[in-house]
DNA sequence: ATAATAGTTGAACAGTTGTTCAACTATTAA
DNA sequence: TTAATAGTTGAACAACTGTTCAACTATTAT
C-alpha cells in the first residue's frame, strides 16, 4: 500500500521530468511513516457508521444496546465498530454488570470534527 | 451504507434500553447527510497515496510524470488518484502542451492537514 | 443449577477500493 | 502524414471493509 522512495527508474518513461522540482519537493516531504499514520487516522473517520457513533457518544455515554437502537443497527455491527474505535483510543468503556457503557476517550474527536466540519460545510 | 432513523424495532432485543438517553441524544445528532458527507471527506484523506500526492503538491506544482517519479508509481496509478482529488476539488490543473500541471485547489488541505497532524502525533 | 440477557467474536459474504494493464486521446516533432 | 510522448480511461484483479449470522462468554435472576 506504500512504496519506498528511491525507484526513479523504470516507473516513468517520461523525458520531460522536472528534476529540480522533484529534488526540491522530496526535501520537503514529511516522513513516510507520518503520512501513512495520517492516512490510517483519516480512514477511521471515513465511515459514516463510526462517525454516527462518535457523534452519539459526544452527546452522552451509551451502552451498546442504546447505540444499536439509536442507529437502527444490530448490536453485533455496532460492537464491531466500537472495537475499531477502541483500538485507536477514540472511545473508552466501563462495565456495570453485563452492560458496557461507551464514551469518548478524550476531546480529540471534538477538535477534529469541528475542524473538518467547517471544511465539509464549505464544499 | 447508512440507515434512516426510525426502526427502533426488531433491531435490538434488549430490555435494558435507556430510552431517555436515546431520545436526548437523538435530539443532538447532526443531520444524517452531514455525517455522511463528513465520512466521505475523511475517506478521501484515508489513503496514503493521496496523502503523499497532496503533500507533494503542497510543496510545489507538479506534472503527472514528476509525481509518478517522486512517489515511485506508474503514471496511470497517479492519474487515477488525481482524478479523485480533482472530483472533490482538492486539486486543480493547467495544461501546457501535452504536460498537465497539478496544484492544490485552495488552502483547505493545509488547514486540515495541520489540524489532524497534531492528533496523529499525539497518539 | 438453569435460563435469560448484554455484549463479543470469527467466518462468510457482498460491496468497495487501489493498482495494473492495454488501449486510447491529444499534442508535439520530424 | 507519421512517429513519439504526456496523460487518461475502462476492465480486470486482488486486497480490504462493513454487515450478517451463529456461536460464544459473562453476568444476573430464578
Amino acid at each position: 500500500m506504500q512504496q519506498s522512495f528511491m525507484p526513479e527508474i523504470a516507473v516513468c518513461d517520461c523525458e520531460s521530468i522536472h528534476e529540480d522540482v522533484i529534488a526540491a519537493v522530496r526535501g520537503q516531504m514529511p516522513e513516510e511513516d507520518l503520512m501513512i499514520d495520517m492516512a490510517e487516522a483519516f480512514r477511521i473517520f471515513g465511515d459514516s457508521t463510526r462517525v454516527r457513533i462518535l457523534f452519539a457518544l459526544k452527546a452522552h455515554e451509551m451502552c451498546v444496546c442504546d447505540i444499536s437502537v439509536l442507529l437502527g443497527m444490530t448490536k453485533s455491527a455496532v460492537s464491531h465498530q466500537l472495537r475499531i474505535l477502541k483500538q485507536v483510543n477514540l472511545v473508552k468503556h466501563r462495565k456495570v454488570g453485563r452492560v458496557v457503557y461507551y464514551s469518548l476517550a478524550d476531546e480529540h474527536v471534538e477538535t477534529i470534527f469541528s475542524a473538518c466540519m467547517e471544511h465539509v460545510m464549505e464544499e
